[in-house]
Order: C-alpha cells, then sequence, then structure tokens
DNA sequence: AGGGCAAACTTAACGTTGTTAAGATTCTAG
DNA sequence: CTAGAATCTTAACAACGTTAAGTTTGCCCT
C-alpha cells in the first residue's frame, strides 16, 4: 500500500492530463508564440522530453489542447443560449461563441489559426467534435433568420456574422466604443440582436 | 565609375526592401510558422545578421510585409469593386477582401492574427493604413444594406460578414461543397449577393 | 585628393527551441 | 518473482532570434 497515490516521484501518474492543464494555463498567460513544450515540461516539474511518451510531438499536444478547447467552447455557447428559442435563441449562441473568444484569445487563435483539426460537417473525431457548429446548424433550422430565406448560405452568413466579429475584436481591429458602445458586452448583445432581429437597438 | 550599379558585392544596395519581398515569397511557400529571419537572409544572399541594420529586430520586419500587405490588400477590394455602385459595389469590396485572403493565406494570417499594428479607424500610420477599411465604411455610408438600418453598428455587421467568411474558408472551416458550391469563386459571389441583397440565389 | 566617420555587412557566440537516442526506473502481467 | 512494457531522465543535435565585436564600403568635409 502506497502512502500518496496521487503524486507519485518518478511515474507522474497522469502525466498526459497535466501536460495538457498545463498548456491551457501557459496560452493565456504567455500567449500562443510564447508557448514552449519545454516550458510545458518544466510547468509540471519533468524532464523536457517527458511529453514525448504521450505525444507524438508538439502538435499533437495542441491538437489536444484544441480537443479540450472544442469542449469548453460548446459548453459556453450551450450555457448563454439557455433555454431561449427563436431569435433569442441563436443570439445567445453567438454571444457564447463571441465570449469564449474573448476570454480565451491565445485558446481560440490556436483552435481556429493554427492549422489544427477543427469544427467541420464532416469531421468525426469523437470528443474533438465541436457541438458548436451543431448547434448553431440546427439553432438556423429551427429558427430561421428573418431576412435571410432559409438555405445553406444562411448557415455559412450567420456562422461568418459570429466568428467574424469575434475574430475582429480579438485582434482589437474593432473597438466597441468606435461604434457607439462603452462596454464589450454591450456591443456583443447588440451585434447579435441586429443580426437575429435586424431592428435598430437603441444605444445611448 | 562602377560596372555594376545594381547588383553590389559587400553593401547590397536596397537590402530593406529584397528582404520584405523574400519574407513574402516565403510567407507564402513555407507558411508563417516556416519563416525565419535567417532563412530570409539566406534567400538574398546576405548573412544571418544583416537584416538588423535596416530592422530592429523579426517583429520589424514583418510590421514592413504587413505595411506591404496591407496596400496590395486594399487594392486588390478596388479592383474588385470597380466602377460598380450600390449593394454590387459592396459585393465587390466584399468579393475582393475575401480573394485576397485565399490567394496570401499565409500573408492574411499575418496581418490580421499576428499582434500587428492593424486596420481600425484610429490608426494613423501614414502608408500602413489600409484602404481597406475606410472604402468598406464609405461605401456603406453611400449604400446601406437594406434590411439593417444603417448606424454604427450595420458597419461592424457588414465588416464581421466578410471577414468570418474568409478567415472561416482560409481555416477550412467552412467547404463550399458542403454548401451546395463547386468552386469557391462561386460561392464567394453567392455569399456576397446573398448579403447585400438579402436575396435566394440559385446555385445548380 | 585624401582623411575620417557612419552606415552596411560579416563572423562568432549565447541561450532557447523541437526532437531523437540511449539508458534508467517503475509498473504489471504471467 | 521475473520479464517486458511503459514511463521518465540525461545528453546531444541542428535551427532559431539576438547581440557583440570587428571589417568593409560609401560619402562628406576640408
Amino acid at each position: 500500500m502506497k502512502e500518496r497515490p496521487i503524486k507519485q516521484q518518478y511515474h507522474h501518474g497522469n502525466l498526459r492530463e497535466a501536460l495538457i492543464l498545463e498548456a491551457i494555463r501557459l496560452l493565456e498567460t504567455e500567449g500562443l508564440t510564447g508557448l514552449s513544450l519545454r516550458k510545458v515540461a518544466r510547468g509540471v516539474g519533468v524532464s523536457q522530453a517527458a511529453p514525448y511518451s504521450h505525444f507524438k510531438d508538439k502538435h499533437a499536444l495542441l491538437s489536444a489542447v484544441c480537443t479540450a478547447g472544442y469542449d469548453r467552447f460548446a459548453e459556453r455557447m450551450r450555457i448563454e443560449a439557455g433555454a431561449s428559442t427563436g431569435p433569442a435563441y441563436i443570439a445567445g449562441l453567438g454571444r457564447g461563441y463571441i465570449h469564449f473568444a474573448l476570454d480565451n484569445p491565445a485558446l481560440f487563435q490556436l483552435m481556429f489559426d493554427g492549422d489544427m483539426p477543427g469544427i467541420t460537417p464532416e469531421f468525426t473525431g469523437d470528443r474533438a467534435f465541436s457541438e458548436g457548429y451543431m448547434m448553431l446548424d440546427r439553432g438556423l433550422t429551427e429558427f430561421p433568420i428573418p431576412y435571410f430565406k432559409d438555405d445553406e448560405l444562411s448557415r455559412a452568413l450567420a456562422w461568418g456574422v459570429v466568428h467574424g466579429i469575434a475574430h475582429l475584436l480579438l485582434g482589437g481591429r474593432i473597438k466597441p466604443e468606435n461604434h457607439g458602445y462603452q462596454s464589450i458586452d454591450d456591443f456583443v448583445w447588440a451585434y447579435m440582436d441586429k443580426f437575429v432581429g435586424g431592428v435598430e437597438v437603441p444605444h445611448q
């Protein structure tokens, strides 16, 4: 019987998960370019070559990080959409999408800029498949955007609307104060409301 | 009098421009992650430290590359918009935006993903300022999208629509064949037509 | 014309990175 | 209890960004 079943000395126990969590942590503190395999290894207290027992190379670790990221991503959309229906459901999904990007900038950048396996309809990786795309797709089928007749293009359009603003806000290309909004959150709400309803939202 | 005023042996002559052009060339052949300062130097036949006579560091060279990129970017939009007016003008600008991204993927990635000085209304760098944003902004003022009342949000929305689809197509997240289109160009035309007109475009 | 200075460029070195090889330690199945 | 597999370590390699120190070149000033 061992006195310490959690923290071992030579065998780490669950190095694989620890590396993924440390990589996510470093991503948000050091950014994508500041992330190195050796730093991740150092962060969990193992040698520089230890990760190679669990991942073929750096890209494989980052892929695993993406998989975890897609899960959190879909969860955020699910939470913000809540139990609402109709246009409010679509708007909620969009806000979740955008908020996730702004709250996890480096992770979002890795998920969509690094050439990582992504969220396309035909992608069938089990855990890596993002529910995010499916939720948006199903939502649009149930509740089409008024102005746009429901067809394949309207799905791409809705996705573009949401993804584009997320990416532009992330890069600082669009600043809410330049569009009459004091807080990012006000802007995001108004933005999605305008898209799903096409209405003019009053902003002070 | 020298026999060769163009190609010198020790002093390169116009190393600065040569480095920028070589960096752009390498960007599209090796990608953003495959681009190194030393490769750029090797490509123009100078030593590894030569670039530091013209650029403070790698980031400074990439900034100069972005400046050149923004010029080409705006030019592409101008060309595709041509002399058209109304919704067709907006659609043309959007197609130019998307086509530039697809034709210069790594350059576009650098311009919008690397933390490079970008195109925001208040950015006043002389040559680095992209006319692209200004053209889109002026176009929308002259020719508002029908469904959306012309306000500050509609500018952000239009930019998001265009940028989002460009980025998603670039990353392979959206594939035209999944939306009923055989060629990317058909898809891009239909996409922009749908946005500016809100009409259903027939696709075989 | 020539001297000197600054700009442009080279070689050499440092620390960091991703990756591999070879060996040591621990776990586990038989 | 023991063999082999899984896990982890140390050591090394080439490539990278960057800096320091020295060399070559262009050019202005007298």
